[in-house]
DNA sequence: TATAAAAACGATCATACGTTCGTATCTTGA
DNA sequence: TCAAGATACGAACGTATGATCGTTTTTATA
């Protein structure tokens, strides 16, 4: 036997990586076998050498995939807001659908970011310094037009990003609590927290 | 060659702990190894059984340490106290401050839950479970006397320990922000945010 | 001082890992 | 139609892992 009737690279590798985040958000990246991948997908293990390079490229794939659709969906979401306040919404409202809907990518980019190799790591910080900085932007602006009074913009910024992506870690989306309360909920405290 | 002199269990046992918080949280659990943690205290791998159970349990060991004493310590900070208002800041110092001293603990107590077996991890959300009703005892309090308005105080309480957890990712004690400013700028957030 | 317990060594076990390779089969484009 | 490339198999490699065990030396107790 070998190759089988009806395979293509495109849906195997999609396939690897819909496996990948599973299991590596189930498990972590250390503790996910390419052997336990390989079998959720119906594959021997050495045939993901024809769509991966190392099991280290499949971890950079993904994370580095998740940030630049992030920072991609958040330029349209802020798209043409000037006033500060309504972008300050805006992301907020951005923020908490697009990690309630990808939690597992989330998880990922952040806590299996010690697992790559450094110069893999620093291009990732550095989207996701880009994605911070969007914020940083907003928060600025919006004291400089008298809106809000915040002491530290960047200390303020990691604040309010802690608390938006908490939501990875409990929210469910099939729980008490519907998505356009969360958002208010939030909506509610960060707002306040930053105005004058 | 065999027993060394000098040596005794307790300090070894200490010695495991502490490299254990160091590697694990350096590189996480799974790709932390027992010879590496042996190697760092000058031990055999073999040894280190004299002294625990499995490479589980003293995950379990450490990260059940650090919930016990995090929230022994949460009860001495908070004696007393019985504004809700004086409450609420209290806490926000506490937990600041006590995150910023364990950051190695804090990390691994969230972040290698999964690596627990089901009962240890249920043994360790249920503490998790106590820390966080103290918070939202505080908001309900709060809400009732008419000191804050709170939609969802259990969400809001989720919230509020995202946001302060998060230093742990990021803050550096001896970088730009003193421990002071930074739960001056914390304080006034989450202050502003639940007030009526 | 005699003796049991504690603590470390060093060898070893079975297993699991990421990766490579030669080979066979399917798909596609000329 | 047929050759070239794509895809998968299955066996294998070297290495690393968590854990066990018999033995030896030190410490502490009585």
């Amino acid at each position: 036997m070998a190759r089988t009737a009806g395979s293509s690279g495109e849906k195997t590798l999609a396939a690897i990586r819909e496996a990948g985040l599973d299991l590596i958000h189930a498990h972590g990246y250390e503790a996910m076998s390419l052997r336990q991948l390989a079998a959720r997908i119906g594959l021997q293990p050495g045939s993901l050498y024809n769509h991966i390079e190392t099991k280290q490229d499949l971890l950079f794939d993904l994370i580095h995939n998740h940030m630049v659709t992030l920072l991609a969906s958040l330029e349209e979401a802020l798209g043409g807001i000037d006033d500060p306040l309504e972008a300050l919404k805006a992301f907020i409202a951005f923020h908490l659908t697009y990690h309630i809907e990808r939690k597992r990518e989330v998880f990922i980019g952040s806590s299996e970011l010690r697992s790559l190799a450094p110069k893999s790591r620093r291009k990732i910080v550095a989207l996701r310094r880009t994605y911070e900085d969007r914020l940083c932007a907003i928060l600025k602006q919006g004291t400089a037009r008298g809106l809000f009074k915040i002491e530290d913009v960047r200390v303020s910024a990691y604040a309010i990003l802690a608390m938006l992506t908490g939501i990875c870690t409990w929210y469910d989306a099939k729980g008490r609590i519907g998505r356009k309360k969360l958002i208010d909920i939030h909506t509610r405290l960060v707002l306040q927290g930053v105005m004058k």
